[in-house]
DNA sequence: CGGGATCCAAACGGATACTG
DNA sequence: CAGTATCCGTTTGGATCCCG
């Protein structure tokens, strides 16, 4: 009976694991919150800031933070129009898993070069 | 001078964050390192164990994870011929991304849950 | 059992042009 | 500026067969 339980919460686990990757583990989503942190705000300013990124892969990055409560897209009907993404709070949530992936990936970085001096 | 500083650690944690997401962030990698985890050693197990994962792709996985030193692939040259992939140790160093993953994700989940709800 | 080789469909993503 | 539409090469990955 014990081992039933512990097997379901390993499977409520992995699928924990699941949904965060799937909502935060694409190619970009994490660089764009960043930028978005960092205060760029405007399109342009985030495909500027976000080295590699194209139009097209921006608006859809975007168009799935904002679906996932990450950012909100303001528009002010002026004369330009200006559009602007605005981070909002939930984006917060993150900084646990934000703060140990940067942890694990300076460590990873040293063991690697270390691993390369071995080669030498 | 302060603003450059403070900028390059900035580029230093997204350059580690993208190391990290490199290496851990594919649709697969986490969940056979569970699956290692869990016990699961031999190659037909884990593609039993890790629920749509194709042969061609978990081949790929393990390729990558023993290069990137968190899988030994162990083979007993006997009869039959037995392999084994075994976890290291620097599988652990991931003890905290997992959690935090797990953790976020748990929480979003909710959260999705609720909203849901707030439309019928 | 542990994969590699091959074939093929679908998804991804870059470049460019275009629009309001 | 803030995107969308289109075209098109590249990559991904499933299915299947095959081999030691």
């Amino acid at each position: 009976m014990e081992k039933t339980i512990s097997a379901e919460k390993c499977r409520n686990s992995i699928k924990a694991l699941e949904d965060a990757m799937y909502v935060i583990g694409g190619k970009w989503t994490l660089r764009v919150i960043i930028a978005l942190k960092d205060g760029h705000t405007r399109f342009n300013d985030l495909q500027r800031t976000i080295d590699g990124i194209s139009a097209k892969v921006l608006s859809g990055v975007l168009k799935d933070l904002e679906q996932n409560g990450f950012v909100r897209r303001k528009v002010d009907t002026g004369i330009p129009v200006v559009v602007e993404y605005e981070l909002l709070s939930y984006a917060d949530t993150l900084q646990d898993v934000l703060s140990a992936l940067v942890l694990w990936g300076e460590m990873h970085r040293e063991k690697v070069i270390k691993g390369e001096e071995e080669l030498v």
